[in-house]
DNA sequence: ACTTAGCTAAACAGGG
DNA sequence: CCCCTGTTTAGCTAAG
């Protein structure tokens, strides 16, 4: 009894660990705190000190405060620089799992909640691309923001001090003014950043301090009418031209050039995906008549959904689409509320992308540290596709749109704004929702099959301290499959699970027990008696029989998973069974190309809970459906363990290359390391 | 509400 | 005695 309750508290710590379960409450909680500090204190500091200075002569509260906010600016860039490295993982969980993804997200969704699941949907390549390019431009926006800021804020510090004396009060004043906008805009700027950091820094605390730091901007940052102004007008005492200047240093084709003291690494190809905008005018047009006329064809419209107008802040009802437009022309039309209401969505979404970017960072660093292969960096090397913002996580888009203050003109980077479904976790979906431990049964059952995440992944789940949406049976079972005489002892199996997942390389304990208590648990495992000691077998049969019954018949669930997946997703899905049988011979595991998917021929599907095998006949559409019949797959008979398992494997065939009965045991284990996998 | 599947913890036994 | 391997029981959670 009292170790029950012992065990209790440890296990909760592992789950905790994996996040999931806890995202939002932990999030909030704990990562709000660190970064929160962090974050508001600095803004904090800004404010006050232009508060607290009040007996200062003008000009030198002017310079006092421009230096604090340029020393603020240079720590937000030195963070964004290197702060990376923070370990912080939650927020990606939180801003994920609150999201309520579109489409796509069916079949991912789940996913996304611990970075780790995060990366795991977007796939290290595809994270590290687009990581690549959103660091670059992050980092060259910033840098040119900032220095144009600093000319600014220069230049009216000059013109002040020039004029100063012999100025009026009220001229003062307003110069003052004026300047209290541009600090309040690079403030803003500050606080942006903030809730970067913290987003992505770990956890979340998103809400709470999100909403924190900005509140006590003015309001005007907040509210979208005075928005025009700040890009429009805040040079208003006087260099309009600055302000088109500033604006364009946001851009990210701006001349690199400028980038002076923080040198951002130009790692990364240039900016390249970006188009510029240089204002917010051409912006706001553009993207509404995109938006219109893309997505929209047939009777329905991007900003309308479920009868109301999804207008960010509008939710006015609209019994049809032709009221709906109406209401669009009318109260959406093209003025500077609706402009204002643009650029701070577009913010919205950059900001996604920024954090997107650091999460891909942060999983770069992850998967450095957990010593990614040297071969690892090719998705860099082609950084090319840009990777579709991937930003679904709808929640982070809430509170900044609600909170986002203004100040930058980005490129709109369209790219984010259609969600597409980056990859097809047919996978991943299990550990989505997986929450701590894994109660990835779902996914283990139907839509994964586990040879084929496996097989896309396996690079990634070896270095990713990322627990594997598997059930253990599955990955016991393809464990043992995956060696030559289908056979492998205990330790053998926890080898295979350590070089497989840099998830089992801690609490081996724990795992190590669970898959004992699989083994003997599961009529499916069969042990056999073996001259050197005792081997483990799968009883194919046994093992389906388990689990045909699930989805099997759901048709429904079919249906979600077809829809939800678009044709990528099906590609995957088509390709994970192709690949599965495969496993060791898949190189490319990151990423997932159809084509060369399409080039590995089907040996055999063995897989696991593949989700169609059970039941080739239910007529319904599955996509990955291969050939049901032969999944005989190479489980062939190994050496002596006649036991019941071989009912059913037809025949060596295929591809496997049948080892067969001669191997020794002795050797298993040095095949074992090899194999394929290894070698990807 | 109930059942099932899966995970974790732990006790226990046997063998080396 | 310790460790490893297996087996078994129990509690808990998520999902159906």
């Amino acid at each position: 009894m009292m170790v029950e309750s012992a065990s209790e508290t440890i296990r909760s710590a592992p789950s905790g660990q994996n996040g999931v379960g806890s995202l939002s409450g932990q999030a909030d909680g704990s990562s709000g705190g660190a970064t929160g500090t962090t974050a508001s204190g600095t803004g904090r500091e800004v404010t006050t000190g232009a508060d607290s200075n009040g007996e200062m002569s003008p000009a030198e509260l002017l310079h006092f405060q421009q230096q604090q906010a340029l020393q603020v600016a240079r720590q937000f860039l030195l963070q964004q620089a290197s702060g990376l490295s923070s370990p912080g993982n939650n927020d990606s969980k939180q801003s994920a799992s609150a999201v309520q993804v579109p489409v796509s997200v069916a079949m991912m969704s789940p996913q996304m909640l611990t970075p780790q699941q995060m990366q795991q949907i977007l796939s290290p390549p595809q994270l590290q691309a687009l990581l690549q390019q959103q660091q670059a431009l992050m980092l060259q926006q910033l840098q040119e923001y900032y220095k144009k800021q600093q000319e600014q804020l220069h230049l009216q510090l000059l013109t002040q001090q020039q004029a100063g004396k012999p100025q009026p009060k009220e001229a003062l004043g307003n110069k003052q003014l004026a300047f209290q906008q541009q600090l309040l805009q690079m403030q803003q700027l500050q606080q942006q950043h903030l809730l970067n950091l913290q987003r992505q820094g770990l956890v979340s605390l998103q809400p709470n301090q999100a909403s924190g730091p900005l509140q006590t901007l003015p309001q005007a940052a907040v509210c979208p009418t005075d928005l025009p102004q700040l890009w429009k007008g805040e040079g208003a005492p006087g260099q309009p031209a600055e302000d088109s200047v500033k604006q364009e240093g946001l851009d990210l084709t701006g001349t690199a050039a400028t980038a002076t003291s923080f040198a951002a690494p130009p790692k990364v190809s240039p900016p390249l995906s970006h188009h510029t905008l240089p204002n917010g005018q051409p912006t706001v047009l553009t993207s509404r008549r995109d938006s219109s006329s893309h997505e929209e064809s047939p009777g329905s419209h991007p900003l309308y959904g479920h009868g109301e107008c999804k207008w960010p802040g509008c939710e006015t009802l609209c019994e049809d689409l032709g009221q709906f437009i109406k209401h669009l022309n009318t109260e959406h039309a093209l003025d500077d509320r609706s402009t204002a209401q643009c650029r701070v969505q577009m913010q919205v979404v950059q900001q996604l992308e920024i954090q997107l970017a650091k999460e891909s960072e942060r999983l770069q660093a992850m998967m450095a540290h957990l010593h990614m292969r040297p071969s690892e960096p090719k998705p860099f090397s082609q950084p090319l596709n840009p990777v579709p913002g991937s930003s679904s996580f709808s929640k982070v888009t809430v509170s900044a749109a609600d909170s986002f203050p203004d100040g930058l003109v980005h490129p709109p980077t369209s790219a984010a704004a259609p969600v597409t479904p980056l990859r097809p976790p047919g996978l991943g979906s299990a550990s989505l929702h997986g929450g701590g431990p894994a109660r990835r049964r779902s996914s283990d059952k139907f839509c994964s099959p586990i040879s084929s995440e496996l097989a896309q992944n396996h690079e990634f789940y070896k270095n990713a301290d990322v627990r594997p949406p598997f059930t253990y049976a599955s990955l016991i079972r393809q464990a043992i499959l995956e060696t030559p005489d289908r056979q492998l002892t205990l330790n053998e199996i926890y080898n295979w699970f350590t070089r497989m997942f840099a998830y089992f390389r801690r609490n081996t304990a724990t795992w190590k027990n669970a898959v004992r208590h699989n083994l003997s648990l599961h009529k499916c495992f069969v042990r056999v008696e073996n001259v050197k000691g005792a081997v483990w077998t799968v009883d194919e049969r046994e093992y389906q029989k388990r689990r045909p019954p699930k989805m099997t018949g759901s048709p429904t669930l079919v249906k979600n998973m077809i829809s939800g997946l678009s044709y990528g997703a099906l590609n995957a899905s088509y390709q994970a069974a192709l690949a599965e049988s495969s496993f060791p011979l898949l190189n490319s595991p990151g990423m997932l190309n159809p084509g060369s998917a399409s080039s590995l021929l089907p040996l055999s599907h063995d897989d696991v809970g593949a989700p169609v095998e059970p039941l080739p006949s239910n007529g319904s559409s599955s996509p990955p459906r291969l050939s049901p019949p032969q999944y005989s797959h190479q489980v062939q008979v190994k050496e002596e363990p006649a036991e019941a398992e071989e009912d059913r494997q037809p025949g060596p065939s295929l591809g496997a290359p049948n080892p067969s009965a001669s191997g020794p045991p002795e050797d298993r284990d040095l095949e074992e390391e090899l194999p394929g996998e290894e070698l990807s």
